[in-house]
DNA sequence: TGTACATCAGTGAACGCGCGTTCACTGATGTAC
DNA sequence: TGTACATCAGTGAACGCGCGTTCACTGATGTAC
């Protein structure tokens, strides 16, 4: 993981996508839905690179495509449906990379390492990403509340993961202390790449040495083990 | 601590203040002063009540206290300058609140729980407030921008709290390290008020039972220690 | 003791802006006869 | 093979709103002479 780079700041340049040349053609016949691709595209985009995401605005959309605002009735009923269905997006990608970080581990620690690993590093990796779907009251209202439940599915692997690590047979401990643990292990990740992505004007170590240790913590085994894990693990 | 209560939704009724009766006298002479101190006043509670602090409006607060809009000039060049003067009340009012905690803490693992639990009872006490100061891009901006470091006392003050008990005879271990494990338990309390406060709808244990584990982690403990100090400290 | 003046603590109207949303429309393309 | 029509994929102008900020002003109160 690079010690620290700026998250591409440019909080007013949506980059000016095509300033007076090229003025986008329309669509041909059957081919409505481009336009559906290209608003989630370019909603993905803005929210990942402005710096306050939730104040993403439906015009700023348009302008990003190239398109008049009333366009964006078409697919959407309004922004919220759009930036609903961009973080369920975002959703569903943080839980493949987090089972995909998992699938080849050799043991329940490499699993765990390997979860978190790829949590943290898709969280610092994309702050307006991170921020608009942890970061306030949106996911509550947009992940939740369009009964997908992925926010479920993942904590619940996680919690399984570490209570492997943990409690291997399952004789040790309650499902409700697994749930406690692996819950206290998700507020340990969040606040991690919260803080990190609100704060880089602090002095902060290397983070995989804080990951290691943090995951240290919680599953008991030392921070060497997994500083190796976490090690072997990168790109 | 209590279970779980509704931190006070009501987004959009600032309540009315004074609607039409008794429109607001003008202060005497040298009383200027006194609007100064109602502008801080109805933007700390718009800040703490409001759901999304970081859309305040300064026309929001000018209704607020029943006073027109341009009157806040005469005061604070701006609504930055205004919420980043609450903003500093409030980051006094948590050091001293966490000070204070551990002030009377008979023993080291007391002065770290004491402090952590101040910190986290703060945190959902006030979301609206919390989020402010931690939540996002504001506090590097306003806090520390402002040549007050308040955040780094706080965090210098756990930090030294955590290794007075990991580490008593400052012997075992270096100042980095130190710091990283003082820095890494702020993250944790951090992940564990904002998730808390940001996704009241999921199935939360008890605050005290989690806040136990999370100290007996990183400070070696055993949990049910942590629990009694903690339950000891309750008001 | 009276009075002109200065100052204080705001007010009220106006500005220009970006916003979400609506509505009638437009022009290209396919399809029925 | 031609032509009227339907549909598709949007457009462009307008609306009303709340916002930050400005500017000339107002009315009460203190002060100098």
């Amino acid at each position: 993981m690079s010690p620290r780079e700026q998250p591409a700041a440019s909080q007013e340049q949506p980059s000016a996508p095509q300033e007076q040349a090229a003025p986008r053609r329309r669509n041909p016949r059957g081919q409505g839905q481009v336009l559906r691709a290209q608003l989630i595209d370019a909603a993905a985009k803005l929210l990942a690179t402005l710096d306050q995401p939730e104040s993403l605005t439906l015009r700023q959309v348009a302008r990003e495509v190239g398109v008049a605002p009333a366009s964006i009735y078409s697919h959407f009923p309004d922004l919220g449906a759009l930036v609903q269905h961009v973080l369920r997006l975002r959703y569903e990608e943080l839980a493949r990379l987090m089972d995909q970080a998992a699938r080849p581990a050799p043991d329940p620690l490499a699993d765990v390492v390997g979860r978190c690993a790829a949590y943290v590093r898709w969280g610092v990796g994309q702050p307006g990403h991170y921020r608009t779907l942890f970061g306030g009251r949106m996911p509550t209202e947009l992940i939740t509340g369009s009964a997908h439940g992925a926010g479920e599915e993942l904590l619940g692997a996680l919690v399984a993961s570490l209570a492997a690590v943990t409690d291997p047979d399952r004789t040790r401990s309650t499902p409700e202390r697994h749930w406690q643990a692996g819950l206290l292990l998700w507020t340990a990740l969040h606040g991690l790449v919260s803080l990190y992505n609100g704060h880089g004007d602090m002095p902060w170590p290397p983070l995989d040495d804080l990951l290691a240790d943090l995951i240290g913590l919680h599953t008991g085994r030392p921070a060497a083990d997994i500083s190796a894990l976490l090690a072997s693990g990168e790109d």
